[in-house]
DNA sequence: TTGTATGCGTTATCAT
DNA sequence: ATGATAACGCATACAA
């Protein structure tokens, strides 16, 4: 390991000092323009870079966010585009650490990041965390975090999220309008807020309606495929099934629909099906599945420009909370009237 | 800002020098237990971190690597899962930076990083990186440097990647395997080796069955779904259409399809048709698209080990070079004898 | 056992 | 216009 070439070396061989040197590569005061000419001539010669290390002990800011996420699927992978965005144009860079929907290794994932380097934190929970001990750690510190997506109960910060009720309730008031008298939800994990607020947008669209709610029709599980395809079966099996199925993820869709399929029913006729996130594949499906859409890229932008105006600036932005809107794309699965029934 | 306890002001609380302080704090040498004792329960009590950028700027370490990939897609977001789980087995912690497959982009990130904090390098190349000067200034710095996926001509880096030509020859021997006679291959951008070399996979199989070359079958596209649909479109136009299509990816498998059903031909009887990735949505499609799996995760994981190997030793492994096995799924979509021919 | 001094690479302050 | 020096937070060789 040749060490990188430092001041001090364009200094020793020009035979100035280190604080000549310092200021003819920062064009800083007054430089004798030969010094200077000299200077960057060497510096670029053997192709010097200053020592960011130095500078962010010094500034005590290494200019770079810790992006926490509980995985990079198609929706987060999305979110993280959108920070990455805003940060780079503000000189950021973007650390980004999977948790792996895992507590433990999202405290890890802290605890380096926070450690280490980061300036600040942007991030969306897993969903098997309950405590934020680890992240008023961060706020100990005064480093500011921004949460985005998934929302942790008891933090004090800035929050970027979908507005997840009025996604469930557009879905459902979508299924009721097509005339579906027996929805099912298949939400997520109960701990994590996008569940429930997608849930209560389902409520909501029941209440609206005067529809009675059915508890056993609110089945939660993990957002993963399969564990939608059995709860489907399960559902399937009912004595009285449901006519239509909301999911709040499409990946979960996908699930309801192999179980669906498999029960010889065809959509949307026998039984209408909507997820959410409006993932490229639900297009392509067949049919093709209706899905609620979040506007993902945004939602990463927005949360970074507040992180940055969190580093530039000392108002108290705790409380601040951006909501952005979801849009509902009707497709073949769950579209069995010719002309939507508009009210 | 409250500033973050140093070990400075426990020293200064206790009465004692700093250097008995970083001694207490890290159970080295001889300390005196009673100090010792006063320390870690001050250190406790103020929630003292150590400054990891003091302590890299002292070791030139940052225990943090660098990952730049041209998107997050299926494939390359296994890959970083991969390269993530063994890196923070190791204690790194990983930065994943997006190219957006821009050169110029690449290059910023690149710049980034480098300055700042990472130790080395993992990476895959931007579609349109040609030049690899950007890297070689990296190397210039001593810092290693593991190449994964996509690899660029010219640069001395140890390499880890799929049998792209194997994956090729396996999608089109199976394809005449099944009694196709006409099959086009819709190659990415010719910049890019896994391109070349699954069209190399393809012409090798063409040759092994003394099939006849023909030039005008082979096309060279973005990987973008709509690229391949057009490309489709026209290869369907040609007065001697092709009789199946190899794509190698599956989202160009997708855009294929998309035309092909357009056209109303069915597969697997009218048109075959592979794709490559072994995405998950090729299962879910109809009729389901058959695929070459890549172990993703396993590169991704194989590129950390020998980056992690480079850190901890001095031996050159620049011309190191792991190749991984695909493996072709067959599905609906290019299956049109009951029983494969075995030869 | 503990303290002092130096260095990591840089900038800023104060002299010269 | 330029140089010397302190400071950022820590570890460590050396001195006591």
């Amino acid at each position: 390991m040749i060490k990188a070439p430092t001041i001090k070396d364009i200094a020793k061989r020009l035979n100035i000092s280190i604080s000549t040197v310092s200021r003819a590569l920062r064009n800083a005061s007054e430089v004798n323009p030969e010094t200077r000419q000299a200077v960057l001539k060497l510096a670029e010669e053997i192709n010097y870079q200053p020592n960011q290390l130095a500078l962010s002990l010094l500034h005590k800011q290494t200019h770079s966010i810790g992006v926490i996420v509980p995985n990079l699927d198609y929706v987060l992978s999305m979110m993280v585009k959108g920070i990455d965005e805003v940060a780079l144009e503000a000189g950021y860079t973007v650390m980004v650490c999977q948790s792996n929907e895992s507590y433990g290794r999202e405290i890890v994932n802290t605890r380096r990041l926070m450690e280490s380097l980061v300036d600040g934190f942007i991030i969306s929970i897993s969903s098997e965390t309950k405590l934020v001990d680890h992240f008023k750690k961060i706020q100990d510190q005064k480093k500011p975090i921004v949460i985005f997506d998934r929302l942790p109960t008891d933090l004090a910060a800035p929050k970027i999220r979908l507005d997840n009720e009025d996604g469930g309730f557009q879905a459902t008031q979508h299924l009721i309008e097509q005339g579906y008298k027996r929805i099912a939800v298949l939400a997520g994990p109960d701990t994590l807020d996008i569940s429930n607020k997608r849930v209560d947008g389902y409520l909501k669209a029941l209440k609206h309606n005067n529809m009675r709610v059915q508890k056993d029709l609110i089945i939660h599980c993990d957002f993963d495929q399969d564990y939608a395809y059995f709860a489907t079966k399960e559902l399937l099996g009912m004595k009285k099934r449901p006519d239509a199925i909301f999911t709040i993820s499409d990946r979960m869709a996908i699930g309801a629909m192999l179980a669906i399929k498999e029960k010889g029913l065809q959509m949307p006729n026998d039984i209408g099906l909507v997820g959410f996130n409006n993932e490229p594949v639900t297009k392509l499906l067949t049919p093709a599945i209706s899905s609620v859409d979040q506007p993902a890229f945004e939602i990463g932008k927005a949360a970074a420009k507040v992180f940055i105006e969190m580093m530039n600036s000392d108002i108290d932005m705790t409380s601040r909370e951006i909501v952005l809107k979801p849009k509902l794309f009707i497709r073949e699965s769950s579209q069995r009237l010719l002309h939507t029934v508009v009210k």
